[in-house]
This record gives structure tokens, C-alpha cells and sequence, in this order.
DNA sequence: TATATTTGTTTAATCGATTAACCAAAAGTA
DNA sequence: TACTTTTGGTTAATCGATTAAACAAATATA
């Protein structure tokens, strides 16, 4: 009903003082008396006071809001990502514009443009896989806000980042099959220019090396990734003169689009082929066969990044660099590949 | 670097005019000549100028966000009405401040406060499981701001509400199982308090009774539909002496968690007990058997709520009231009931 | 020519909260 | 008593953009 919202200077008027002494009122000002303080607090009560936020946030020159920028919230990784920033950084006052960019690079320099715009004290941001050109992010960085990546990351940017050993657990996922006797082992990869699948295409090389296997070109292959790719791709391992025994996928979503496949074609899992996925979403406990997959320890991921963040906070000039904080990443076996 | 984003001020002194010629030139005023503008557009590209959105948001009592109120993104069902709530509201100059409620009535609390802090322009919500009270949701409306709910809304708040026909839904479900022919059909519904389950369950039992098939006390159970819950619940109904043919799920995550119980214990679905859920999540489809289910048109109801939102901008007075936008759903058969 | 209108801009107030600087009254101190 | 300190405020400027009102100069109209 109410179509204006009480302000300070409607309690100031009540009780016949200054909007100073009302805002110092509410903001425990040790010039304040106890007095005043309480009727200051009894009024804005009564008048059902809600301070103006974006008031506050042009004078102090803070908006107490961070920007959070993901590919999609959709999964399980991303949306426990963002359910442990919040809790950290809601107790620090802050709240969170989440954006997602679709994986799609216009999208989210429009998200960039957005928040920056906003005036978030912060950037938090996933990279989406079509980007490239970083001119966007450094636009963050002059900007002289904090900016802090997660998962996909980007040395070049200079910047903090959280993440999992991509590289190690490419090794360990080599390291089970292997144990599993495995002799042929396929790769259906990320896009080499995203780090971090990059990351995981070089521990796969190495980890191969190692154990003397073979290392064809025609078992390394570059994927976007998707359900869709994934089907897509397992299709052209099948058609290999020298099929592999183990196929390790470098997503979840496209390791399930492999095994709808094998499952059509009746090829037996684990039997025939092992299969292994990255990122233990929820779903590879609950399909048949269950698929082997990397823990990427989202909620750690999520409370590092804003943790990290709030590190930045009253650094009256922000400096940043390179700062990995690279988490232990954990092999979780399931039928899949035993 | 630079520790001062440039402003309206910058740019006018550069030029030697007003900050207010500046303000109208690059909001395009009629009464600035076109030489002004170029020159002042020029200006601010050069210094790489953001306006301040705190600063007009605050003079113009418009802060052009729109708070979003949500159990979790993690589903699909929200992120996909969030994707095009947002396509939406992004064109109209709207952007999205997204939060969690984890089903928490405290959380919701929580965020309702925050969004009214933050001076949105309206909130669009769906509400938390725990919802009973609606003294929060009040202030929302007694804020004057439009409110609009979606999938899990209060008819006692008399505002606009977007979902699907969910009582036309569970007659559309017993139609099914009772063509495939199912005489005795369980329903694992949601809390009574929610008004979708509500109807869910009134639509369950009405259709029950018009094709006279035995609706026992036993055959009707109250769940908080989660992935557990589904698992608790259907070894319930095993229990019984005389076993359903047939249990229908109000939540598809509750419906997998019965679907694993089913497989562990080696009841043949559907063969021997059909199987359906509601929402049709992704992994209903991916499951074996895949899991009948019905979809919930995701992307309308995020448009058409976003939509209704628009509909109140630039009223000085909101005035809602009850207005329902009920969608079709759409039943999705699958083996789980074939 | 004298007056009215249009054009292009400036001035100054405003949104609501915060805060540096100032001040009067009360209390303390030598 | 005379001076200092403390207490509890007030005043006024400020954050940056917007906008109603004012105004000078240019142009049009009678």
C-alpha cells in the first residue's frame, strides 16, 4: 500500500533530530547516547524501516555485491559451487548476482558489462568454452576490482584461481585402468585451449607414456563435450579397426552420452570397454552401469573462491597475480570401469 | 589500474560543458544538438565511461533488478525457467539477482529482505517446501512492488501466479496407468500444505474414484519428495499385503530413488510395478528404464511470469490480485510404465 | 522593428545515506 | 574560578546521475 518507503529522515522527523544522528543511530555510532539509539531503533521498527541500499552503496562507494559468472547453474557442480560462495560470503555482508553465459563468449561479455556496471566490488567468474579473447576481463582488472576464476581458468589473466589438479587426475584415472587391465585406452577430450581440459589431455599423454601404451592419434580425440558430442564421438571410437578396451571422457554429461551408445549397441560395460567420466555429478550413481568419475570438491571450490575474494576486501588498491590454489581431486570407482 | 572510474564529470570537464548536457547527450534528449552528442559519445568511449547504475537507480527510484526467489537452480526445471526469465528481462533493460532458498523458510526470509534492501523492482518466486507463513510475502506487496509466483504459489496472497494445471495432471497420469492396465495405483505426493501437491493429490484421488478403483488410506502417502524420501516411501508400499500395481511419483527425483529400491530388490518395472514421476527431468530419460514423467513447459513459465513482471512497470500504483496463468502440461510415457 | 518561439545549454535541486567538521552543554581538572 | 575534555549531537558536503526550471542566443513571426 505504502507507496513510499520510510526513510531516515521520516524517523529523523518523529523524533525531532538530525538524519545524522538517526543514521549513526543505526550504525552503533559510540557518539550516539543509549538513549537515542533506542528510540531511534523503536521508530525505525514501527515505521518498518528498510534501509536504502543503493543510497548507501553510491556514498560509501561500495555496493557489497559480487558478481558471479558461470557457464550454466545447472549442474550439480555449479549450482554447489554457488551454494557455498553465498554462505560465505552472505555472512560478510555480501550478496550475489548470479549470470550465466551459456558457454556462449557474447553472452558473457554482456555479463561482464552487466555486472561491472552494477558496480559489484567482485568478479568470481567460469570461463565459457568458446572464450578466447580475454580483452573483457582484463576490462575487470582495470577496472581495479578483484577478479577470481574457478575451475576454468586462465594463467594469462594474472589472476587468482581455485581449481582441482586437472593433470594429476588424469594420471590417477590412467593409474585405475590401467590396475584394471586395461591396454588401450581412449581419450575423448575438452577443447585443447580450455586449460583445463588441455591439462587433462597432457596428464592422459603422460600418464599413457608411462605405462607404455599405445598413444594413437585416432584414440585422442577433441570434443565440445555435450550429451550429443559425446554419443557422437564413442560412435567413431566404435568404428576403430583396433577398438579401445577403456574409453576415459573428460565430462560426466558426455561419458553418459557414450554409454547410451555402447548400451544401444549392446557392448557390454565394463566388460567390453571401461568407461570413466569427470565430475562425479549426481546422475553417475544412478545410471546402469554407475560411471566411474573424478570428485572435483565443489563445495571447497566454492568456499576457496570467496574466501579468496574477501581477502581483496579493504585493499584500498587491489594487486593482483597468478595465485593457484589447486584442490586434491578424488577417483571415485563405480561399476563402469570394475 | 585506474583506482577512479571515470564519470559524467570527467567527460564534462574534458569538453567544457555541463555534467547535465553530458547526462542528456548519452541518454539521446532532444534539446542536445547532434554535435554535442558525437562529441560527448566520443569522449566517453575514449575514457572508457560506465555509468554508475547506483547513482541513477537511486535518483530515478528504479533500480532495474528483479529478485528471483528460487528452492534451487540445480534442478532443470529452474534453471531452464531462469534462462528465459532472463532472455526475457535482459531485453526490457531488466537484470536478475538469483537466490537459493534451499527450501528454508528462514533462508526465503532471508532473501526476501535482502531483495527488498536492495531496492528490486520486483520479485518473482517460487516458494520453499517449508512456506507456511506468509507474513513475508505480505511485505513484499505492502512494499508496493509487484510479486509474481510461479510453480509453487498462495492463492491467500492475491497475486499472479503462473503454473501448470496440476490437478488435470494427475487425472492425465491415471489415464495412462489405467490404459495400460493398472487397477491398483499408488501416490507418493508431496505435503498437503503446498498447493500443487495439494492438487496433485486431489486429482489423484478424484480420478481414482471415477475409474472405481480401490483408494486405500495405505495407496496415499505424504512425502517431502526427495531422492530419499522416494527410496523410504516406496519400501513402505512394498510392505503391503496387497502391493500396488502401479505408484505414481509427485517428483521425479522421488521417483528415481523408488525406481532404485524397485531395482536392488529386483521388482521388474515396468512389468511388475509401473512407474511415474512428474517434471520430466533430464535424467528421466537417461535411467534404465527411462522413467514416464510430465513435462512442466519450463521455458513458458519463465517467460510468461518475466512477462507478467513487465506488465507492472511504469504503474505507479501496483494493484494485483489473484490472476492465474495455468499451462497445459504434457504427459511423457516412457518404459517405466509401458 | 518588435515580439514570440525554438534551440541548446546551464543552474540547482534531488534521490537517501554517510561522514568530516563543527559546536554547545555537561563534566572533569588544576 | 578558569580551562580542558567528553558527550551528544548538528550542519553541510558528498557519492554520480537525472531533471525541473531558468536563461541566453538564434530564429521565426506579425
Amino acid at each position: 500500500m505504502n507507496k513510499k518507503r520510510t526513510t531516515l529522515k521520516d524517523i529523523a522527523t518523529v523524533l525531532g533530530i538530525s538524519t545524522a544522528a538517526v543514521s549513526k543511530a543505526l550504525n552503533d555510532d559510540a557518539r550516539i547516547s543509549i538513549k537515542t539509539k533506542k528510540a531511534v531503533k523503536q521508530v525505525a521498527k514501527e515505521l518498518n524501516y528498510q534501509p536504502n541500499h543503493l543510497a548507501s552503496a553510491l556514498r560509501k562507494g561500495k555496493s557489497k555485491l559480487v558478481g558471479l559468472i558461470v557457464p550454466r547453474t545447472n549442474s550439480n557442480f555449479f549450482s554447489s559451487v554457488v551454494e557455498n560462495m553465498e554462505e560465505v560470503l552472505n555472512k560478510a555482508g555480501y550478496n550475489i548476482i548470479i549470470t550465466q553465459s551459456n558457454e556462449s563468449f557474447e553472452k558473457e561479455c554482456d555479463n561482464i558489462d552487466t555486472l561491472l556496471y552494477l558496480q559489484v566490488d567482485g568478479i568470481i567468474a567460469s570461463m565459457a568454452n568458446e572464450t578466447v579473447d580475454l580483452s573483457f576481463y582484463e576490462k575487470i582488472k582495470s577496472n581495479g576490482i578483484p577478479l577470481i576464476l574457478f575451475d576454468r581458468g586462465e594463467n594469462d589473466l594474472n589472476v587468482d584461481y581455485v581449481g582441482i589438479n586437472d593433470y594429476e587426475s588424469s594420471h590417477m584415472i590412467i593409474e585405475h585402468l590401467v590396475a584394471q587391465g586395461c591396454k588401450r585406452i581412449a581419450h575423448i577430450g575438452g577443447y585443447r585451449r580450455t586449460r583445463i581440459f588441455n591439462n587433462r589431455i597432457r596428464g592422459y599423454i603422460d600418464a599413457i607414456k608411462k605405462h607404455n601404451l599405445p598413444l594413437d592419434d585416432e584414440l585422442l580425440i577433441e570434443s565440445s563435450l555435450t550429451l550429443e558430442d559425446g554419443r557422437h564421438q564413442i560412435e567413431k571410437l566404435l568404428t576403430l579397426k583396433d577398438r579401445p578396451d577403456a574409453v576415459y571422457v573428460a565430462s560426466d554429461y558426455a561419458a553418459l552420452g557414450a554409454l547410451q551408445v555402447l548400451k544401444e549397441k549392446n557392448i557390454k560395460v565394463p566388460k567390453e570397454i571401461k568407461l570413466v567420466g569427470f565430475g562425479n555429478e549426481p546422475f553417475t550413481s544412478l545410471v546402469t552401469p554407475s560411471i566411474t568419475s573424478i570428485n572435483q570438491h565443489s563445495r571447497q571450490i566454492g568456499r576457496l573462491a570467496a574466501e579468496t575474494f574477501l581477502g581483496y576486501v579493504d585493499k584500498d588498491v587491489v594487486q593482483q597475480s597468478l595465485n593457484k590454489l589447486i584442490l586434491d581431486s578424488e577417483l571415485i570407482a563405480r561399476d563402469s570401469s570394475k
